[in-house]
DNA sequence: TGAAAAGTTGTAAATTTACTACATTTGATG
DNA sequence: CATCAAATGTAGTAAATTTACAACTTTTCA
């Protein structure tokens, strides 16, 4: 008599579907691997099939997709499919797909462009606001900037060098850990040390972490809550960013990690106002003397 | 911007059914209209009931609600509600929308992401697949790779380098150019040249594809196609990325880039075959003397 | 006005769809 | 190899949706 008992189970099912069958994945059983594969495939048809035909065409039993469904905290099948519709309504069918041996190269494109996307709608989701804000606010008013990463992300801290180095604040990169170590040591408490790592494990990284914080530095970690060094740092900006993939390499997550280090740039330009834009501009205008002109120009 | 013809058009095809039926409206008949007035009332409640419990809500027939889906152009009842979940699933698809001055740190943070987004968007559908399969033919048979950058385009090659690194290639890697020209000097046919540059204006650069082309090496480029840069290059591989933003920062092309190198290194192992994979497994397990062991390992 | 026509609505039966209980198979373990 | 647990399928059942048709309204025009 009274379905505003339902309510709820709509909203808490704001998370995207699609993105939850990739996550589940190693939790389904043989037979519902091979229902999820079939809607990952092709997500607009099976939102306009009955149980039956999706049934045939994972080549699974019907009960088998009603079981997938409730595994996916759904209330069944027309609950599922109502869901999926949700997630494909949103703009986003982008989904973390593995890409597999007998991939082309037109299939291994859509994939990697389809989940690097899907990552970066997971870290936008998961990234502390108010984090970001406290870490600009530091930024802004630190007397020396340093970037420190190593292996997939030493180019992360590359590129924010790249980024502060034009906001005329002293910035400092180093590849080479003994030069890391040796600029902590030298460290005050008006500096900010800004240590990036996707895993927050590596060894040298939490030493520096330690050195810096022992000089009174404010250490922020764009890596892992929990990490080893997580627990290091004064304020961390985390990214929940999915487990890159088979691939072996770090891909997605140090995708998300230059966004978040786009986002700190963008705030701190703003936080510096207008007549320190102006600045910026003058340093892309000095750059031109490197440069071919555009026709036109 | 397209034109206004062509806005209509999307926008019928996919309205909102919510708009749909308050349009409807006056060809509705009177039990139809009982129904529409129950459903924009509540339309969470709808989605989530039977075709009898929500007849009954209207107090009409069963067939009659079966008609009002039917009149709005849907295959019927459950074909209606996919298409309400639709509409109630807030849609917005990501828009390259510029910071503004007043932007807040939630709004930074949101347009960035949305930004980097649709750029992705738009630059995997402007990527040319032949192009990344020649690409990744001639990296897999090349005797050395080499991968330069300026600026913050460095961090790109940077970030190559990185990646190439693990598959046991000879890859090269200079930030400066003096090393970069010497590199390209040493060059044979055998050898692959990677230059990346977002405007592809950059004249060290383009001095250095020539240097490489004089040398007889295949000199790829990840630039625009018709900047003097991509008119040296033997292939280019052009991701038509709008133009970076106020902030006089290349942020979105750059991601693209990043991208692009992941791309080409997924297909670089692909090709490689099975074998060679496990061979990148191996790197990654050296990798773990350096780090913290996770919890339970 | 009133009778035919067109349109609207509901009842009941038919059909499709999804779910449950149970049986069979598979695979792991001692 | 026997045994148990998990996974999957079969078949039957319940539920939901749709169709067919009849009853009832409203409209139309002689």
């Amino acid at each position: 008599m009274a379905p505003e008992s339902n309510y709820n189970e709509v909203f808490d099912a704001s998370m995207n579907i699609l993105e939850k069958i990739t996550q589940h994945n190693a939790l389904f059983s043989k037979s519902e691997r091979k229902v999820a594969e079939v809607i990952l495939a092709n997500p607009q048809t099976a939102i306009h099939s009955s149980i039956a035909t999706l049934a045939k065409m994972a080549d699974v039993s019907e009960p088998t997709v009603n079981r997938f469904c409730r595994r996916l905290d759904t209330k069944g099948y027309p609950d599922f499919k109502l869901h999926l519709a949700q997630s494909l309504a949103n703009g986003t069918p982008y989904v973390n797909r593995h890409v597999e041996e007998h991939d082309g190269p037109e299939e291994y494109t859509k994939k990697i462009f389809e989940s690097t996307m899907a990552s970066l709608e997971v870290a936008r989701q998961s990234v502390d606001i108010p984090t970001i804000n406290r870490v600009v606010d530091l930024l802004t008013q630190a007397q020396k900037i340093s970037f420190f990463g190593l292996g997939a992300s030493a180019s992360v801290a590359h590129d924010a060098l790249n980024k502060f180095f034009r906001f005329n604040v002293p910035v400092v990169y180093f590849e080479d850990i003994l030069m890391q170590r040796m600029s902590c040591m030298n460290c005050t408490e008006d500096d900010v040390v800004v240590l990036i790592s996707h895993t927050g494990r590596t060894k040298s990284l939490v030493e520096i972490a330690q050195i810096a914080r022992g000089n009174d530095a404010t250490v922020v970690g764009i890596t892992s809550r929990d990490s080893p060094l997580g627990k290091e740092c004064n304020l961390v900006l985390s990214l929940d960013v999915p487990e890159d993939t088979d691939m072996y390499m770090p891909m997605a997550s140090r995708i998300a990690q230059l966004t978040l280090i786009d986002i700190l740039a963008t705030g701190f330009t703003l936080r510096r106002g207008n007549k320190f834009r102006e600045n910026l501009k003058r340093v892309k205008d000095t750059l031109r003397g490197s440069r071919f002109d555009k026709k036109g120009e």
